[in-house]
This record gives structure tokens, C-alpha cells and sequence, in this order.
RNA sequence: CGGGGCGUGGCGCAGUCUGGUAGCGCGCUUGCUUUGGGAGCAAGAUGUCGGAGGUUCAAAUCCUCUCGCCCCGACCA
């Protein structure tokens, strides 16, 4: 490809719109532009990514034996209903109506429709396992769509399902899967990490997700370095080792006006903020409970819901009936209300909460002797230095971008539809089904934010838009530099190279500077200086300084750099 | 959905408080010079100031209502 003959509309200033560095890389190097909120179109030079990417999931997955097929984005209502989808799903499923008043989805995923297939063709254990996906877009109507394609309400999502007559072959199925997402991601030049993840609101049981570890991502790992341990933090299990010590100290109150943080009143009192317990109120059905929590810990929602049912916080004004306190300084001592510890809370003493009295806390509190024994749960995220669940070692904590998610469905979508076959036996029996997915567009984003450097992108050579660039000084003026430039193109574009000729009447530095910003991970610079000498100037996008290769070699020289990368 | 912010040529912004009929940089067009890291000079083109209504002799600027976008929190590939 010549660059005057292709799209680069690259910009010097930032995008407003744009936070992160991938989202402005992406915008500046012209791979996207946005048409609406989380809406994008991929210009020629951002496809040409995509595309790449999509090439080696689609040979990874026909490795291990999946076959690809193509669902429909519109999907009618029915089968979301009968899978009971319609109603479970809420607002980020976008529905409309046809012209017959017809209720249709834009699919998010497709199981329905992948099951609905199954349940028609799939009538024999012989035709068991089968493992169907799909490259397809994706629509889900975000509550807050950001970061560009990261996080986009139109994306490009590989997902597969695949279909088992026992569990076994799923758990089979599964491993492969573990595997080959593992394949896909080395591949595609990513660092990563596999985690337990929670099975969300997709149901079943098993469930990894893979996570392209960079800091702008939105969620926590946790992680132990001395095991294979790793867990999303919303799942990873906070353990208390250790037994309660002793009380020694007796129970007062203690006067902190204005200080309502576990922070201000640990500084007040000078004690630690891991002597101070904090009070979180909140309300299931209409039963007030307390959660209590060490004061430099964080409630995990989603661990609480596990213990006490689905719950939201509770307002002023119920703290005050169920305590006559203000929020600030409630507490457990003398309340009459369902209270939950913390594993770690269980085990503390002599510490500090709020009295339930405006302006004042306790210390020296101790469980036994001034509270009863509580119930006690895990309620927390855990936080580094954590012990690691498996026992081997201590927790970290860094960040990741989702770009897989592998689930154990099970029987969930095959019951709710009827979707049976007949075993060995003549006995109909649901599907065990698994299903896959690999957000697409997200890992262009993903891959941007994990490389990139001042100048801009440095793309893995898997999935860079063009494998070589030729950079031509003054090539419109001088005939040998053009010849030269020529040759070397057509030499390396027979060869099955992804070449990028910039033949644009620039000046070096807008070509440098253009290249360098769209991330060609190898790059040649013909000019006559170097050509006088029967050279050319070799570069990888990460190097510092170019080298001289001789003229005649340099196209063998890139072959062998592109082989050994 | 809650909280914060922003809508002015293709892009980034100033001007808004204190109404007087729109400006800067980048980009774009043409010419000359320049040519190994985003050139210089000159001449140009491009705006219903997000939209609607109102106040006023006069509105980008004040008022009301709307629409859109971005950022921070609870969900997902």
C-alpha cells in the first residue's frame, strides 16, 4: 500500500474528548472517529488492526476445533423471552419494533439464538460436541459508554458456544478453551493473566476471565506470586488468619466532634486506623443491617449481597430511626439491629466504633464483654499483603482490561428453551453448554494502552496495520531515491510482506513523526546520502537509533526481522 | 442512573462575568523558498457561536426550555 493512495488523516493536537492514551492515540493516529456516544467508525488504517486481530482468533479457534458461523445482529423477541432474558437483562438490552410492531433485540450475545439453532439440528448425541462462533458486532446500551472503543456500546465481539451430551466433555471443552484463549493472547503480544472470575449475570457455574494488565484498567486482580492463585477482586476470598487476643483495655467514650472517618478519629485518638471499626448501614427488604468492616478495609458489594441478600444503603433517615444517631457515629455497641463482622473485625479488640451518639466514639471495645458474639462473613476486598487464599504466599493487587471471558453455562439456556437431544439410551437430556467470548475491538484498545511511547503506538507485529514502512527522503525530487524506494516495495509486497510505501510529498519529519504515530513495527529509510553509499536505514519502532544494512540485503534483512519477531 | 464539566470554522481553544455584530493556533487552498524528526514567507477559503423560545435598539454574551458530548461512582467483551 502506498500512503497516497490510502486514508492517514493523523493530528498533531489532542482530542478533547479523549482521557486515556489509547483512545487519543487512536483518534490522533486515525484509526477511529466517533460518531456518537460509545459509537465509532474504524477507518481503513484502524480496520486493517481489527482485521488482524480477528485473523488469529479465527485461526486459533479453527485449531481447536470450533466452526465458524454467522448469527443475526436483529434477533426477535421470542427466544429472549422463553430464555426469560427479556426481562432479566434490563435497559443495556437495546429493543425495538419492526413495522408490523414486532419486538426485536440487537443482540448483545447470542446464546438464544445459537441454542434455538441447536435444539432444531443438534437432535443426536453423534452430532456431539459441537463448538460454534461467531466474529459478529455487539451492541449494549451502556449505561456510560468511555475511553473510545474500550468501552463502546457498538463492539466487535468474538463469542462461541459450544454443546456437550455430559459435563465431563464440557469441563474437556473448557480446558481447550482455557488454552487456546491462552495461544490467542500470547500471540496477539499481549501480557496477560487468566483469573477466577464471578459468573455475573450470565449464570452457571466455572468462569475465567482474561486480563490484559495495564493501569487505566477498570478492574483489580488479585493476584499471588508464589502460586498460580488469581482472582478478580470482587471475587478473590479475604482470609483472617489468627485467633482474638485478649481484651486489656476498658470500654469508654470518647468525645470527637466533627471527626465522622474511621481517618480523622484514628488521627484524633492517635491510634492506628487498623484499631477502628467502621459501620455500614444498609437495608434489605425493609430490615436495617449493620456491616462492619476494619477502618482501612472496603465493603464488597457483591460479597455482602452473597450474605444478606440484595440490599442498597440506608438513607439518613432511616439511620436515624434505627439508631437516633447521626451517620458518622454509629456503631455496633447497644444497637438493637442485625449486625455482620468482617472475618477480621471478628477477630479484633480493644478497638474503636462509633458510640450512636452525635460527637462521640468508644474504645477499648471488646466483643464478649461489651457486644454479643457477632455473625461473621466475608465483606471485604481484599487489599495487598493479604494472605493468599490457596496458602501459598501473600496477595497483590494490579489492574486489567477484560478481553475474555470463558463460562461454564451448563444447563441454564438448554432447560429454559427445551434445547434436548437423545443420548446413547433414546433418553432426551439438555445440553451442557459452554460459551467464549473475546472482545475484539476492546483488545486494539487493550494492546494500544499496554505499548505505546511518546511518539506514539508501537503495535505487536501481529496485529500492526502494515508490517514494514519505506521512508523516502525527497523521493519526489531525486530519481534514485525514488528507483530505489520502488524496488524495495515491490520486492517486499512479492514476498507477502504488509509494506507501507509513504510516497507522500512531505517533509521527513511529518513521514517519521506519521509512521512513528501509527506504530509500524519496522520501519526503512532510503535517502540519497545513504543510498551514495549503497545503504539503507533500518529502525524497529522501540529503537533508539536506525542502522545501516547495504542496500542489496536490506530487503532479506526486514524478511528475517519479521520472521524472528 | 446520581454527581461534575463542556458545546464558538475540520481539530484545539479565547471571547460570555461587564450585551455593540467573532478572533487565535493547527489543518486546508494557491504561489515562492525549504527538504534526515511535525518548515518559512505571502495571499486566500471555511462560522445559522448545539437547538428553540424570550428580554433588548442590539445577544456567542442575559433568562427559560431542550439536545448532544466528556469526566467521576454502581455493570460487562
Amino acid at each position: 500500500m502506498k500512503t497516497s493512495r490510502f486514508f492517514i488523516a493523523t493530528q498533531k493536537e489532542v482530542p478533547a474528548e479523549a482521557e486515556i492514551v489509547s483512545h487519543r492515540l487512536m483518534l490522533r493516529a486515525s484509526l477511529i472517529r466517533r460518531l456518537s456516544a460509545g459509537v465509532y467508525t474504524w477507518l481503513p488504517l484502524g480496520l486493517r488492526i481489527v482485521r488482524k486481530v480477528e485473523g488469529v482468533i479465527r485461526e486459533e479457534m479453527n485449531r481447536a476445533g470450533a466452526m465458524e458461523l454467522s448469527m443475526p445482529v436483529v434477533q426477535p423477541a421470542e427466544p429472549w423471552q422463553e430464555s426469560g432474558r427479556w426481562q432479566a437483562y434490563g435497559p443495556e438490552l437495546l429493543r425495538f419494533k419492526d413495522r408490523h410492531e414486532r419486538d426485536f433485540v440487537i443482540q448483545p450475545t447470542s446464546e438464544e439464538v445459537v441454542t434455538d439453532l441447536a435444539r432444531g439440528e443438534l437432535k443426536s448425541y453423534r452430532r456431539l460436541p459441537a463448538h460454534f462462533y461467531q466474529i459478529q458486532t455487539k451492541f449494549r446500551d451502556e449505561r456510560r459508554p468511555r475511553f473510545g472503543v474500550m468501552r463502546g456500546r457498538e463492539f466487535v465481539m468474538k463469542d462461541g458456544y459450544s454443546f456437550h451430551a455430559d459435563y465431563e466433555d464440557l469441563q474437556r471443552e473448557y480446558r481447550n478453551m482455557h488454552d487456546t484463549y491462552t495461544r490467542i493472547f500470547t500471540r496477539l503480544g499481549l501480557r496477560f493473566r487468566a483469573v477466577a472470575a464471578d459468573t455475573g449475570a450470565i449464570g452457571g457455574t466455572g468462569s475465567h476471565e482474561f486480563h490484559v494488565l495495564a493501569d487505566s484498567g477498570e478492574d483489580a486482580i488479585a493476584f499471588c506470586p508464589q502460586s498460580d492463585y488469581a482472582a478478580n477482586v470482587e471475587l478473590a476470598e479475604a482470609m483472617a488468619p489468627g485467633t482474638r487476643s485478649a481484651g486489656k483495655e476498658t470500654l469508654q467514650k470518647v468525645p470527637t466532634p466533627g471527626k465522622t472517618k474511621c481517618e480523622d478519629v484514628a488521627q484524633l485518638l492517635k491510634v492506628d486506623l487498623k484499631k477502628t471499626v467502621k459501620a455500614v448501614a444498609v437495608m434489605h427488604d425493609d430490615a436495617f443491617h449493620l456491616l462492619l468492616l476494619r477502618g482501612d478495609h472496603d465493603l464488597n458489594e457483591i460479597k455482602a449481597q452473597k450474605v444478606i441478600g440484595a440490599f442498597r444503603f440506608a438513607t439518613e433517615g432511616e439511620i436515624q430511626a434505627a439508631l437516633k444517631c447521626k451517620a458518622g457515629y454509629i456503631g455496633p455497641v447497644g444497637a438493637n439491629v442485625k449486625v455482620v463482622a468482617d472475618r477480621r473485625v471478628a477477630l479484633m479488640s480493644d478497638f474503636v466504633c462509633g458510640a450512636n451518639e452525635e460527637g462521640f466514639h468508644l474504645a477499648g471495645v471488646n466483643w464478649g464483654r461489651d457486644l454479643p458474639e457477632p455473625q461473621v462473613a466475608d465483606l471485604r476486598n481484599v487489599v495487598p499483603g493479604d494472605p493468599s487464599p490457596d496458602g501459598k504466599g501473600k496477595l497483590e493487587i494490579v489492574r486489567g482490561i477484560e478481553v475474555g471471558h470463558i463460562f461454564q453455562l451448563r444447563t441454564k439456556y438448554s432447560e429454559a428453551m427445551g434445547a434436548k437431544f437423545l443420548d446413547a439410551a433414546g433418553a432426551e437430556k439438555p445440553f451442557e453448554m459452554g460459551c467464549y467470548g473475546i472482545g475484539v475491538t476492546r483488545i486494539v484498545a487493550a494492546a494500544i494502552e499496554q505499548n505505546h511511547d511518546p511518539r506514539g503506538i508501537i503495535f505487536p507485529a501481529q496485529i500492526a496495520p502494515f508490517e514494514v514502512c519505506i521512508v523516502p527522503i525527497g523521493m519526489q525530487k531525486s530519481p534514485a531515491v525514488r528507483e530505489a524506494a520502488e524496488r524495495l516495495y515491490k520486492e517486499l509486497t512479492q514476498n507477502g510482506v504488509d509494506t507501507l510505501l509513504d510516497d507522500r510529498d512531505e517533509r521527513p519529519g511529518v513521514l517519521f513523526a506519521d509512521m512513528d504515530l501509527i506504530g509500524i513495527p519496522h520501519r526503512v529509510v532510503l535517502g540519497e546520502r545513504g543510498l551514495a553509499a549503497g545503504n539503507a536505514e533500518y529502525k524497529a519502532r522501540r529503537d533508539e537509533k536506525g542502522t545501516d544494512v547495504p542496500l542489496a540485503s536490506i530487503a532479506s534483512f526486514v524478511r528475517e526481522r519479521l520472521a524472528a519477531a
